[in-house]
RNA sequence: GGCCCGGUGGUCAAGCGGCUAAGACACCGCCCUUUCACGGCGGUAACACGGGUUCGAUUCCCGUCCGGGUCACCA
């Protein structure tokens, strides 16, 4: 066979050598120890978790050692491809603090445009690239066109396909596709001119020459000595579109710029003999690979699942919805990712978590559950640690989004609402109320005359007539100037002309002997002012709300109650 | 089914041949407290199983079992 023959045959619009192209895209010229990474998505959705995931880890590393972090679109497959999916893509990263140094960015109109020295970083727009290295390839009889049409494909791998997988005679499948396999191959020039002058696309596939029973030893940063079995599968280098698969995409663009680790999910791993295959052909130094495990989730059978794009959790959109703040959910991701982040955060409780020190050995190689207690934690004590005014701007900002007419609410009057979310906020040991923003309204709205409403209703226990003379007796003696022990005194005074216990102590000791303890007493006038029996002190909350208000809503159920 | 990767409490996890097997989340109890929360104290709960190697295995090796991934002109 005339390799030369076949390769100017296959593809005479190529002009340029591999050579050229290493002339185009020179190595980087980086200090000692600077990895280049990338976050390559296929434009085909949203940003999913499991894809933040490995995003996070390439961000950090790239960041964390000087080097270079760039998105590269693989819109390798049209068939797929998601209208404004890119687009979307480099948004929510950038919600997220992905940031690109290098590759696919947004210009001014929202438009895809390209930054940096090594583009294009569409793949799509890279054809040209790619059939270089695979001309060079079939010249160097690695390489040969394959023109089976899809249909005829589909046909033969019928048994292959998922579903059939299980019930198939594994033993005569094998056969078929080495049979199949070696009849690929067979292809003579004489055919290949027929079918290139008859006008039949085709697809280009390796010619594997691996054996799967020999393994090569590999060394994976996160998971170390791994064995990987040879490839023996001629797979498909470039699709009849004259577009590359994954594979070939993958092996040409990370030589070309310069990336020095591969991170993906473990789900990867399997094709891994491929690429060191396709590495070696062309005869690229192989980059460091890191395979994270996977986030999964609970099936209804208890069995574990990859997280997959229907589940709660999944897409990246939905957490601002939820009422998570991008800090929370990234720093959810750094304890899941590196298990001594906590007990760094924990020292360093000031600090961004992009001034951790990311450590790869410290990435777990078990896959582990998407936890939203956890992420609820963690939210938590974000919000917990933020100033009142950090608060007001996020939360107001959120609430513009999710639920204008609370921001409404909230912005009608900002010094009154700072007031409100000043309250046990400041201290070494703050309150803990907020675990999202979706918390906000129901624990604080009551502060607003709209959303004030009977939530809880008072306790259980007691008639109405007791409830009536307290609050009655409230109103004869409230004064908004008194101090807070001045207050809280004569509530105790209202509990023991009504009967009712104003020492706690004394209470316990004998409960039989009074009608209900002064907590009873603060709690009917709490569910008069909040509609709630639980809300922040309501010696603050009165001063908050102002005498006015407070007697109105006290008079209010009084008037309600009868 | 082949191949690959995993397996410490409910969850996330320390551990790297010798420990009463950390910690965090969740859960439970007590204390503090005019409610709730916060906080403090305490508690329940784990090395999948069977063989080796070793004076000694959670740790190393093998097997079994279980779980996950993957087997496209998708990435």
């Amino acid at each position: 066979m005339d390799y030369h023959k076949l390769a100017e045959l296959l593809f005479p619009h190529i002009t340029e050598t591999p050579a050229d192209m290493e002339a185009k895209y020179p190595p980087r010229k980086l200090p000692e120890g600077a990895k280049v990474t990338r976050f390559a998505p296929s434009p085909t959705g949203f940003v999913h978790f499991g894809g933040l995931f490995p995003s996070t880890v390439a961000e950090r590393l790239a960041h964390q050692s000087g080097g270079v972090f760039y998105l590269r679109i693989e819109d390798t497959d049209a068939k797929r491809e998601v209208e404004g999916a890119a687009q979307g893509l480099i948004k929510t990263l950038a919600t997220y603090g992905i940031r690109f140094d290098e590759g696919a960015v947004l210009d001014e109109n929202g438009d895809i445009t390209d930054k940096g020295a090594y583009g294009p970083y569409k793949q799509s727009m890279r054809g040209p690239i790619y059939q270089t290295y695979a001309k060079q390839l079939v010249m160097e009889g690695k390489a040969y066109p394959c023109f089976s049409t899809e249909e005829e494909l589909d046909e033969l791998q019928q048994i292959n396909k998922k579903e059939a997988i299980k019930n198939t005679d594994w033993q005569a499948e094998a056969e078929a596709r080495r049979a199949e396999t070696l009849a690929r191959r067979s292809i003579t020039l004489e055919e290949a001119e027929e079918h290139i002058k008859a006008g039949h696309p085709f697809v280009l596939r390796i010619l594997a020459n691996g054996d799967p029973e020999k393994k090569t030893k590999f060394t994976d940063l996160v998971r170390g000595a791994l064995e990987i079995p040879e490839n023996d599968e001629d797979f498909v280098l470039l699709k009849s579109d004259g577009i590359p698969t994954y594979h070939f995409a993958h092996a040409v663009d990370d030589h070309l710029l310069g990336t020095s680790h591969v991170i993906g999910g473990e789900e990867w791993l399997p094709s891994l003999a491929k690429h060191i295959q396709l590495f070696s052909y062309l005869g690229f130094r192989l980059p460091k690979y890191m395979h994270i495990s996977q986030i999964m989730r609970l099936d209804e059978n208890g069995n574990k699942k990859k997280l997959s794009k229907r589940d709660m959790g999944a897409n990246m959109d939905d957490y601002t919805g939820m009422g998570y703040s991008p800090e929370a959910v990234c720093e959810y991701v750094m304890t899941l990712l590196n298990s001594n982040y906590e007990e760094w955060h924990s020292k360093n409780a000031d600090k961004p978590y992009t001034d951790f020190p990311f450590n790869i050995k410290k990435m777990s190689v078990s896959g582990c559950l998407f936890d939203f207690n956890k992420l609820g934690d963690v939210s938590k004590n974000i919000i917990s640690r933020m100033s009142a005014d950090e608060v007001y701007a996020k939360l107001t900002a959120w609430a513009e989004k999710f639920d204008p007419d609370f921001a409404a609410q909230l912005t009608a009057d900002p010094a009154y609402t700072k007031k409100i979310l000043a309250i046990g906020r400041g201290g070494k040991k703050p309150r803990k109320d907020l675990t999202t923003w979706l918390d906000a309204k129901p624990y604080m709205g009551f502060f607003y005359d709209p959303y004030y409403t009977m939530v809880d209703g008072y306790p259980a226990n007691f008639e109405k007539e007791d409830i009536i003379a307290t609050l009655e007796k409230f109103l004869e003696t409230y004064a908004s100037g008194d101090a807070m022990n001045e207050w809280f005194d004569k509530i105790k005074a209202i509990a023991e002309s009504l009967g009712y216990a104003s020492d706690m102590k004394a209470y316990k000791a004998n409960p039989s002997a009074f009608r209900g303890n002064v907590a009873d007493i603060s709690s009917f006038i709490r569910v008069a002012v909040t509609g709630k029996q639980n809300a922040p002190d309501l010696y603050t909350v009165m001063q908050i709300l102002g005498e006015e208000r407070t007697r109105v809503r006290i008079a209010a159920q009084i008037a309600d109650l009868k």
